[in-house]
DNA sequence: ACCGTTAACAGAACGGCGTTGCGTTAATAA
DNA sequence: TTATTAACGCAACGCCGTTCTGTTAACGGT
């Protein structure tokens, strides 16, 4: 256990550092639980237990539920963004098979990422204050602006395209996280249906497939000015 | 009012007729409220009141909320796909970014079907009995083949990527759908800051541009096999 | 070493949701 | 006219997220 809770000289956080380190300790909960039964099931009860609070006192440090999972997802942003950027930086040429191999790969390997970037425009953004909503999409115009200079340089594209392509990879990743992941009921339903077999769907795949042709049809057929 | 509740001679529906059409006076107050307010803002209590019954009542009709707007989704599948394939059945010969402006404006004019489709996986599937997702899943299937069809006539796409094209747009309509219609407070935050400017999105162009430059991209470099 | 202050916390309460069980009564058939 | 039956309204249930209130742990001043 590295909740604060635990150690019993720190029964209440008064000190700032306390109060970080708890902060962190739901959001630990709140990413761990996340993970593991999906956003959507995660319930205040559920992470106050888990970081041994009750759940009245998490809405000390959170101002809602949503604004716990919208700092998840604007912490995945940094990180997800962190990694990729890292990953294209390193390459001096790549073709758009390859932009299209390291977007879908990176996203897909962040399951909590999808889940969350599914839930944020759906619920997560219209349960919580302005001023949050605001930093939380400066944070993510923030990202999309360096990724997209390494989307410029790599494949020169423009502006618009660049946003294009990374609010539909998110979106795409959201989106197919939820049908790749109906729980153990419906997948059962679409395994054991044979006329179900295009119910059945995988992330990565698709998106890479995907991409690829979208970016190849972007630097093929210079768009039409913009 | 074509509510039969409204007329006196039925307060009770028993005939087979009288009951069919009960619940579609629900669907019609569903549908109406869902395009108000958005899907995720309408409650049993909202649609009971507007079709004149007791919320109680109208789960002898559905077995859950969830399942009302899965049946309004199934039905926004069938009567989009028969519109778009009656479009695209009327042309000989279509290029990509032809074939990609009917999908793009078929969605966009059917706002209550794009929030459907960001709900449906996400939260209408998950609260419904398993025959009600299998039905729903063959109709989606079913129609999906069927503009599939007209994909391949007309650009000569594979069964996997006609799955890959429609799922697509269908899933990035929904998205975008959800991110273009952040409801009046989000809107008004978006455009007085203008740092947010990006955080603006139409569903329309974007999903034309995306598809267009995707179909291009499929069909100027014809597929790495499958 | 004690004590007064303060704010972090637990617990209980609230309103609203979807859902269920029950008593009532409208619609039908005998 | 009456007996039957099932569609309905009402009230209650459990759970959710959120708010309010009293308690007491943590700290600073003496």
């Amino acid at each position: 256990m590295m909740f604060p809770m635990s150690d019993p000289a720190f029964q209440r956080a008064r000190s700032a550092e306390a109060k970080q380190a708890r902060e962190q300790a739901i959001l630990d909960a709140a990413r761990t639980l996340g993970a593991q039964r999906g956003v959507r099931d995660v319930t205040l009860t559920d992470i106050a237990t888990a970081v041994g609070m009750h759940k009245s006192a998490l809405l000390r440090y959170f101002e809602t539920r949503e604004q716990i999972f919208l700092a998840l997802t604007a912490e995945g942003w940094r990180q997800w963004s962190a990694d990729l950027r890292e990953d294209l930086a390193r390459r001096a040429h790549a073709t758009p098979a390859e932009v299209a191999a390291a977007i879908a790969g990176s996203l897909a390997g962040r399951p909590l990422f999808c889940d969350l970037l599914a839930q944020a425009p759906l619920n997560l953004e219209r349960n919580v204050s302005i001023e949050s909503v605001r930093s939380f999409k400066l944070v993510t115009l923030h990202e999309i602006e360096l990724i997209g200079a390494e989307l410029d340089r790599l494949l020169g594209l423009s502006e618009l395209q660049t946003v294009d392509t990374i609010a539909t990879a998110t979106g795409m990743a959201g989106a197919l996280w939820q049908m790749a992941t109906p729980g153990p009921r419906l997948r059962e339903l679409y395994t054991s249906d044979p006329r179900l077999g295009h119910a059945v769907v995988e992330v990565e795949p698709r998106l890479d497939r995907v991409l690829t042709a979208y970016l190849t049809g972007l630097v093929t057929a210079p768009a039409t000015t913009v």
